[in-house]
RNA sequence: CGGAGUAUAGCUCAGUUUGGUAGAGCACCUGGUUUGGGACCAGGGGGUCGUAGGUUCGAAUCCUGCUACUCCGACCA
């Protein structure tokens, strides 16, 4: 049976709602796919949920063809599991949490790891059983700062998210290609480009992680590539540390006075003025140790003060920090933080003083100190003196001062060398549309989830996890398919395959138009019937373009001579096919 | 969480400056006309003007508090 307008549940929006902005969020609105609820929250009508339907069918397909098997669990989750392997915590203020009537506590799941882990540990006791993937097609939550773009920053999401269980490291990697090859199969199907970056494993936890990126301006996720092939999310980006430098012949360092200069920019000016540099080259920024303290705030609420040491010509990114310090928070320091410090001098901060370390382990202050690869032993450098207006130059690193470590936290540039030697690296936005990890050991072990091995002996399962953004992706695609007029779907994933419209007066129209339809459905396809008497023809064109089937039958005026209309919504093209041979026409 | 803005009919908005009977277009209902680009005529239903308090003879309009939403930023699949 065709679906007929006249009868469907679709109100179709004449202008732009007023609380959208991206172009997939005001034309699904507009057409009738999805309702704002909340912020971040849509309710589907039944146009969204047939397109949403197209994606999870590609999504099921690619899965069974990895041999992984469908589940589902609750959206509502008893929060101890969560509590156990410590995500409870670390989750922060994203996760939803509830109390029930007998304030016994719940979570809305943002990932499902624990209870999967948890499925597997009830039933499975062998190697034999493995390896297993599973999946299921749930929706997520996440209670998100500012939710935002519609559906392609929301607060509830759909997901398909897959876990693998392997009792070898050799499994998992075979599992971990498996899911990772079934995700170029579903984005190359859904027509989206991709690029896959090394990825941080964030709160998951686990080793081994790449994100699929669909490339973006409006991408929230900075990921870097070079030209031999190298591609990563500026968080897992690491730097290419020079090789380390011979400490001999260096000369002794000095001390100058630098008044008035807490910032880079004035101390490299006054360098330039007051000390030239022996061999007549300028100082620049990158010969400065830019030294800034921030606070961690660690899951227990204590605050630690650290400070990090990296060339003046960056700033610290804050993302790639947290990475470092996760699961503890990062933060400015502020007034309070350098009040119980005062061998902090603010603009003059550096690892040395005349009366020796003051950053670092058995300082005088005992801040821990952290510097940026690029800060290898024997190399020198102009930083504070921990003195105000006082700088020290030819400071060498390893010999005058050693840092408590290195850290990955300075922001990354286009032209940094990529890590493998693959050469200089640009930066690009992308929205994450995948995500794979090798979670490892982390949730079997916190769980308890072990199997037998050939040999008798307990072994701890290692796990994979999967997920793709079906939700997203269907804005994704929204937003790269559609005109002044309306949406433009594929194909692939388009809520009908022929959107037929009856326009006239005259009857014989309408019961040709009827005919269209049945030759249609013969052929199997799916058909949209636009059979509204009394409705002009230009609001059924509008409708159409609207909605966005990728193509329409005009059943019109043209009867009388035996012809309809086949009109291209992509291409705009319209070209005259006989009565009888629509169907034909389809492949 | 910082900054900005908005809140009046189902939707998009005017009215607030200067207090005096609640408005328009679209959508919806009835009847008629119309049918290849968002038609026309006639009639109709629908709003505690976000919320609480205050000023006033009288508040959508002035004052104060609160809340919600949107955008930018921080954060985030």
């Amino acid at each position: 049976m065709p679906t007929r307008l006249s009868s469907y549940f679709l109100r179709t929006l004449r202008e732009d709602p007023s609380d959208a902005e991206v172009a997939s969020h005001v034309l699904l609105v507009r057409a009738g796919y999805i309702r704002r609820q909340a912020p971040g929250i849509f309710a589907w009508l039944p146009l969204g949920l047939r397109v949403k339907a197209k994606i999870e069918a590609i999504v099921r397909d690619e899965m069974a063809a990895a041999g992984a098997f469908e589940v589902h669990f609750p959206a509502l989750l008893p929060k101890e599991p969560y509590e156990i392997t410590g995500r409870y915590d670390e989750y922060g203020p994203g996760m939803f949490r509830l109390n029930d009537r007998k304030d016994a506590g719940l979570v809305l799941a943002p990932t499902h790891e624990e209870v999967f882990t948890l499925l597997v540990k009830d039933l499975y006791n062998s190697y034999k059983d493995l390896p297993l993937t599973i999946f299921q097609i749930q929706d997520k939550y996440r209670d998100e700062a500012r939710p935002r773009a519609g559906l392609l920053r929301g607060r509830e999401f759909t997901m398909k998210d897959a876990y693998s269980f392997d009792y070898t490291d050799a499994g998992l990697d075979a599992s971990y290609q498996a899911q990772r090859d079934a995700y170029e199969r579903i984005f190359t199907r859904l027509g989206l480009e991709y690029v896959i970056v090394k990825a941080d494993a964030g709160a998951m936890g686990g080793s081994k992680s790449e994100e699929f990126l669909h490339p973006t301006p409006v991408g929230e996720d900075t990921f870097v590539r070079s030209a031999g092939g190298y591609a990563a999310n500026v968080e897992a980006f690491t730097t290419l540390a020079p090789d380390a430098k011979p400490l001999e012949g260096l000369p002794a360092a000095e001390v100058h006075d630098t008044p008035d200069t807490p910032t880079i920019q004035s101390l490299v000016d006054a360098a330039n003025a007051d000390h030239p540099r022996a061999d007549g080259s300028a100082w620049t920024a990158a010969d400065t140790l830019k030294n800034v303290v921030l606070t961690l705030v660690h899951l227990d609420g204590t605050r630690e003060l650290v400070v990090i040491g990296l060339p003046g010509d960056r700033e610290v990114d804050l993302k790639r920090a947290e990475v470092a310090f996760a699961p503890a928070e990062v933060e400015a320091a502020n007034e309070a933080d350098f009040a119980k410090h005062p061998g902090l001098v603010k603009g003059y901060i550096g690892p040395w003083s005349t009366g020796g370390a003051v950053l670092g382990d058995g300082s005088s202050t005992g801040i821990r100190y952290l510097v940026d690869p690029r800060v290898v032993d024997g190399t020198q450098w102009i930083t504070g003196a921990n003195v105000p207006g006082e700088h020290v130059f030819g400071l060498v690193a390893g010999r005058d001062f050693v840092a408590d470590g290195t850290i990955e936290a300075a922001e990354v540039l286009a032209g940094d060398p990529a890590p493998d030697g693959s050469g200089p690296v640009e930066l690009a936005r992308g929205m994450e549309i995948g995500h794979v990890f090798q979670l490892g050991r982390k949730y079997a072990e916190a769980l308890g989830l072990k199997v037998l091995d050939e040999n008798g002996k307990l072994v701890t399962v290692t796990m994979g996890s999967y997920g793709i953004g079906v939700t997203r992706i269907l804005a994704i695609i929204a937003e790269l398919n559609n005109d002044d007029k309306g949406l433009i779907w594929p194909p692939t994933v388009a809520p009908f395959d022929v959107h037929v419209i009856a326009t006239g007066k005259d009857p014989a129209i309408y019961e040709a138009a009827e005919r269209v339809v049945l030759d249609l459905e013969a052929k199997g396809l799916d058909v949209l019937f636009d059979d509204r008497p009394k409705v002009s023809p230009g609001v059924k064109f509008g409708d159409a373009e609207l909605i966005g089937v990728p193509t329409i039958v005009i059943v019109g005026r043209g009867v009388a001579d035996g012809v309809v209309e086949l009109w291209d919504r992509r291409s705009g093209e319209r070209t005259q096919v006989a009565l009888d041979a629509v169907a034909a026409s389809f492949r």
